[in-house]
DNA sequence: CCCCAGAGGAATGGGGATCAGACCTTTTCG
DNA sequence: CGAAAAGGTCTGATCCCCATTCCTCTGGGG
């Protein structure tokens, strides 16, 4: 029958251990940004509670995020884990998730237009001040990618809370990070992050009017823009 | 900040160990009917290959889906292992899942909307054939809801193959299989299937002329009369 | 009729990941 | 000065997973 069906259920499983997903979920929150540097992280004792796993395989996550440079250690009372001031350059994209960028794009649009048409459905319109705030912000950041790219997640990930949907939440956070493994090395003129700025203003105003369909044409026109600089700058399917 | 978003990050971390990823595969496409009864697997020796784990770890899953009656094992040349005819009673939903049945509801908008839009922009129209029997076959199953809901399942998943995203068609499988332990124990009138069914047929309109927004006010609406029948037999979050 | 190929079933030992817990070292606050 | 709070270290037990081998059943070809 489907060869894509078999493909998909008989695909090989990857068990991903207790120690891979902590160091995946610390790195990309750095990363990311939503861990903003100079933060200090909860006491190991506490931390290792919260993710339900034993401290020793917690310290081997965050032993390797201070050898990379994402976080460091100060020993003593008063004490703790903080988030490196100076964040180290990222690395560039693996070579199977340049392969897989478009698959990445695809799953980014099915959430966030999830994401969209969820947040213009129930979000409270007096709750929209913060999301305004972040628009105001990148405004004033068209010139500092870094800066703006921060602020973007924000963005998005805050429109993704206001949906009340947890599993949209995550999804939008892992979709944010593949994305920023994949834009972190391609140049983003401010002309570019402005247009797109824009777009993050009309979705807003969909989303105050409770306008999900609004909401939809903006987000999708919003990631097409995304995905065509992508198109442009990636190798292709063939190579 | 942000408790949200704490929570999402600082959220345990569950470690899915390779057999309870195998068994979940299986176990979902053989409920979901992705794997028909009588259909044979492929040899032990040859699926812990495909799977990328070791023969014992199979046979755990294996072994588990005989004793629960979802497989059954013939030994000797020719044999093999074969998915029940006479599948056992599905059981309720656990808890957990029934906690978060909105969760889940939100996730299938989020995979079912963005399959619709990427099916609609790329699906060639001559490759509709197979869905709309699909369509047609639900028509003549509208008495028999296990039937009508097996070819429901292989529609969804044929739109998400169509947009050419094998996480989307993953996604969209592991979406159907919670979806699946939610309504199994529900009423299914005729009416409501018809009308749902009506909806397949106008989202196959849209997506045979590249109307992708067409496409989202359709899917729109089929998810939200799913949704509305849960709301009414399902205990309410408080509860 | 015999025997072997092809299938599931079972047992072994080793290696790595994880856990739980105790203990050490550094630092600061009372 | 000493207790408290934090990171750093170590150890033994346990569990999961792997690789390998061998066993058992059964149908088909010679």
């Amino acid at each position: 029958m489907s060869g894509v069906l078999d493909a998909t259920v008989f695909a090989p499983v990857r068990s991903t251990s207790a120690f891979e997903e902590t160091l995946e979920r610390l790195g990309t929150a750095i990363k990311l940004g939503l861990l903003a540097p100079g933060t200090r992280l909860p006491a190991e004792r506490e931390l290792c509670e919260q993710f339900g796993i034993a401290r020793s395989t917690l310290r081997q996550a965050l032993t390797a995020l201070v050898q990379s440079g994402h976080l460091h250690a100060v020993r003593g009372r008063g004490g703790g884990t903080f988030v490196a001031d100076a964040p180290p350059p990222a690395e560039p994209p693996s070579d199977e998730l340049l392969a897989g960028w478009r698959d990445v794009c695809d799953q980014r649009l099915a959430v966030e237009l999830g994401v969209a048409v969820l947040a213009a459905e129930r979000a409270d319109p007096k709750a929209l001040g913060p999301l305004d705030a972040l628009v105001h912000e990148m405004q004033d950041r068209l010139e500092d990618f870094t800066a703006y790219r921060r602020a973007d997640v924000r963005f998005h990930v805050a429109l993704a809370e206001l949906t009340g949907s947890p599993r949209l939440v995550s999804a939008t956070t892992e979709v944010q990070g593949a994305m920023g493994d994949l834009i972190h090395h391609i140049a983003h003129p401010p002309e570019v992050l402005a247009w797109s700025n824009a777009q993050h203003a009309r979705l807003l105003a969909c989303v105050e009017r409770h306008d999900a369909h609004a909401a939809v044409r903006v987000m999708t026109e919003h990631l097409h823009g995304t995905e065509h600089v992508l198109a442009g700058l990636l190798p292709s399917p063939g190579a």
